[in-house]
DNA sequence: TAATAGCGGATATATTTTATCCGTTATTTA
DNA sequence: TAAATAACGGATAAAATATATCCGCTATTA
């Protein structure tokens, strides 16, 4: 039961783009050159939550991935679905129709118990996902992030657009 | 993000252990055959629920496995830790602390607010999956099992225990 | 027009999950 | 006491998923 590691990296991301300065972009490439991860992988997952309307992009030279919106808008559980999907992660099999005591599918009213138990703990956890949003996520990084870093970051970004 | 299968298997063998006449035991083989999976897999698995102290266990013959306690002490939670264990859906794996702006370890305080955040919502999950007892399962299932099923599965048992 | 950048598809590699098998020990029943 | 049953641990094997790379395509910009 684990998320994906694209996960991590996304929402690092979008916390970066959340602090670009407006009509700035930033490319898959220079992303993970930033963060230290593989950048065609990094590109893969970009392009999700490009598909899922988080991002927005554009091509050529100084294009790259900016917000499609405000950073209040987005929320964890937004970016968490954009890679990792929105199914149960608990996957009802209906054992209970199976095996000598199984009987005829219609007679199955409502799911098990079982399921509906794991489906409310599914919802419960993306309720409390829903609750950060991405703006929270920044705000965070800013007040938190060690000063000396901050200047490094300042410093790099600095020497991307020139 | 998937729960193994393997927990859906054993919450349905603990309930149905939990029906069982006491001093009674069922073993894996025939729970795998009630519920048609894999018996040595589902050996497996119940391996881990032994190990948990959720069931006890019984060699030789019409040994087995029955439940190591009452049904109101045992949690959803419970059982899906013993085979999905208790380590937090998201791995975080500083990614801030790597790449150009990356500083001494020492000046990182806290964990980043994006993990905090994931480790929250796990932490909700987890509550409300102990919100739920085995005994509450039972119930559901005595109380919505198809009554032809329920009837199947009587006789079933009957045979079972000569 | 050359370089940049997202995108989609194909493919490769690694890791995890699922599944089986075997030898051992403990226990019960005939 | 012997034979059958059953849990247990370890070793593999097979299948599925996650991770990662590469390529050609189109759009865009300097």
């Amino acid at each position: 039961m684990r998320l994906s590691e694209g996960v991590e990296w996304t929402v690092h991301c979008c916390t970066m783009l959340a602090g670009l300065p407006p009509d700035k972009a930033m490319s898959a490439k220079k992303l993970a050159e930033f963060f230290d991860v593989p950048p065609d992988y990094l590109a893969k997952h970009m392009q999700q939550m490009s598909k899922a309307g988080i991002v927005q992009t554009k091509k050529g030279p100084n294009g790259g991935y900016s917000l499609a919106k405000p950073a209040r808008d987005i929320t964890l559980l937004d970016m968490v679905e954009a890679i990792d999907g929105r199914i149960c992660s608990f996957k009802c099999t209906e054992i209970r129709q199976r095996g000598p005591s199984g009987v005829s599918p219609c007679q199955y009213k409502t799911p098990c118990g079982i399921a509906r138990a794991m489906r409310k703990a599914d919802q419960v956890w993306r309720d409390e996902l829903r609750k950060t949003t991405l703006f929270d996520l920044q705000m965070i990084g800013l007040t938190e992030t060690p000063p000396e870093q901050m200047n490094k970051a300042i410093t790099w970004l600095k020497g991307l657009f020139k």
